[in-house]
DNA sequence: TTTGTCTGGACAAAACTGGGACAACATTGC
DNA sequence: GCAATGTTGTCCCAGTTTTGTCCAGACAAA
């Protein structure tokens, strides 16, 4: 009876056990443990019986220590930093990681380093046997989980992706049901579409519209292009998958958009696609630039480069091209 | 009173016995009782001979207590929580990983009475301008809201169903264009499919596998029959839309369903439908159930009859048929 | 009669606590 | 380079608290 108050948002009243903080943050509760004992990182309140009781305050701070870790910090230096200070520290390194991206290896202890191929490889077999069992609980957690591991640009491309493709895959080998390969697509629907919760608008972000032309109905590629550039500021006008060229093109005039992007899966050689695209180029009459994305982007490189369309070959590189354009937009000349 | 109360509030009417609240919320007999003893997690009414009796509003608090510990929080702290305090701190769990600073989160004043139609139309109409003006933003924001007026199912029935009509009508009026079908059609999946997600999970509830038949390409009605019957204890096995029957049959068995539910909206005259239909009834060989939904069910009504599946007229009637269903063997005591 | 529910209590497993040990790896001093 | 020292994640221990399960005897329902 002490505490029936509703919840409030995001204040510093203690109400978390450590169970659910370990949940929250993916630390285990040991380190969590070992975390107050050495560096203070936080200080808990306590229950009667002494246990230990976090406030939303704590949890944030031990996420974004979590994430400065993963960045190469140490421990000892981002301990005794306030909330604000933690933020700045965390935003930087991720702007710091996505500027140099192709040099050598910033200082980036080997304990700390991105996935290896061998753990990522190994997260996506455990993908592919939820699947194959129909363990869809076990699924969403395997994404669940692997997404608290590192970035999200990262994981859509190093775990995602490869998955989809070895899905794919599998099940023109017969080795997965079309059952299992529908079931993996509708989980990787939802999880990725939530993935774009996290984002908070300002709403001068610039706008990008994104979706599949018509007769692509595989819309996953898009969708993931959409939660990437939500990332670096973008605000997407997703339009899901198998929109006419005409509606691409008055979308994106009437909402305004710095960009239209497409994604092209299958099928490849769809016959609709260079009068889909030829006729969304003629519309938007040159003046907002259209990226191509997807594996079936590569058949119609002919066709891109005569258009003159933008089509990056990785998540990576249509990402730097899309910041590119925007910073431009920004300040006259970059550095 | 009668069906909009039946379908929008909790019913407080004492009926079910202890044995079927353990079923529903995975729950043991003793531990219901155990958490009674010690923190009078729920206090349900009597029969003349003592048993206890516990009402839907009991059952929807233990199964919410069930996953609230599941999340990592203690008996203690949730077992004073009215139900409504309880549906906020699992939902805050659910959404965990994004604790992130988020401006001012609006103050919910939580659970209203049951919304009157003028108040549910009026909210319909804003969400029909933020599609039209294509205000993504404003559109997932008042989804969201819409939601904590009222319970799930109600929510889902007086709308989101009349949204989706009413989406429909204004595209082949043409007072909305394609792109704004698309978009909303778009973050509507992406708003139902995070409903299902991270719901409740023992490895005994039944299963129920949900998709739409080959040709069916519009997933949000078998999506929004997910969303709904997870609430009732049921797990869908989710396949999205357009499976062939061979392996929606071949899932139903593989997964040991109890139940299949197919949606059916457009096209409604399909030639294919009573080919996938009947060839689905041969392949479940009478021993699964096959519930047909969705707005193109009338068209199809002898076929239905003939081949002795069941098509329930509003999702109200799905859920219910479905959870007859479930509870063949316990009876309910009616007071 | 047989099965299920009731109460009250006992018991055991699981989780948390403080304290400390230890191995793997990094950094520093020479 | 190499040894000493610092950092950090994990594990173990023994003692408590919390929580799930089980039991016995009485009664009710089928």
């Amino acid at each position: 009876m002490a505490s029936l108050e509703t919840i409030s948002s995001i204040d510093t009243a203690p109400r978390h056990p450590i169970r659910l903080v370990a949940n929250r943050t993916g630390l285990t509760v040991d380190l969590i443990r070992a975390w107050e004992k050495r560096y203070h990182v936080v200080d808990p309140a306590r229950s009667d019986t002494k246990r230990r009781l976090y406030s939303d305050y704590d949890v944030e701070r031990l996420r974004l220590i979590r994430i400065a870790k993963q960045n190469g910090r140490r421990l000892v230096d981002v301990a005794p930093l306030t909330l604000e200070a933690l933020r700045d520290v965390v935003s930087e390194d991720s702007r710091y990681d996505q500027a140099q991206d192709n040099q050598a290896e910033i200082y980036r202890p080997s304990w700390t380093s991105p996935l290896e191929s061998s753990d990522t490889q190994d997260d996506i077999d455990a993908m592919l046997f939820a699947v194959q069992t129909m363990d869809q609980h076990r699924f969403d957690q395997l994404l669940q989980e692997g997404l608290v591991k590192q970035s999200l640009p990262a994981y859509l491309e190093t775990v995602i992706g490869p998955l989809l493709r070895e899905i794919g895959e599998s099940t023109r080998l017969g080795k997965l049901r079309i059952a299992h390969e529908h079931m993996a697509t509708a989980h990787l629907r939802t999880f990725i579409g939530a993935l774009r919760f996290r984002e908070t608008y300002t709403g001068n972000e610039p706008k990008i519209v994104i979706t599949t032309p018509t007769g692509q109905l595989h819309e996953l590629g898009a969708l993931m292009i959409a939660a990437l550039v939500s990332v670096d500021g973008w605000l997407p006008v997703y339009l899901g998958p198998n929109t006419p060229a005409d509606e691409i093109a008055a979308c994106a005039l009437q909402s305004g958009a710095r960009v239209v992007s497409l994604s092209l899966t299958y099928p490849a050689d769809d016959p609709r696609i260079p009068t889909e695209l030829t006729r969304l180029r003629t519309q938007l009459d040159g003046k907002i630039p259209v990226f191509i994305g997807g594996s079936a982007a590569a058949h119609h490189q002919p066709l891109i480069d005569r258009l003159g369309l933008i089509a990056p070959s990785t998540l990576n590189g249509l990402r730097q091209s899309l910041n590119a354009l925007r910073d431009r937009g920004y300040k006259e000349q970059t550095a």
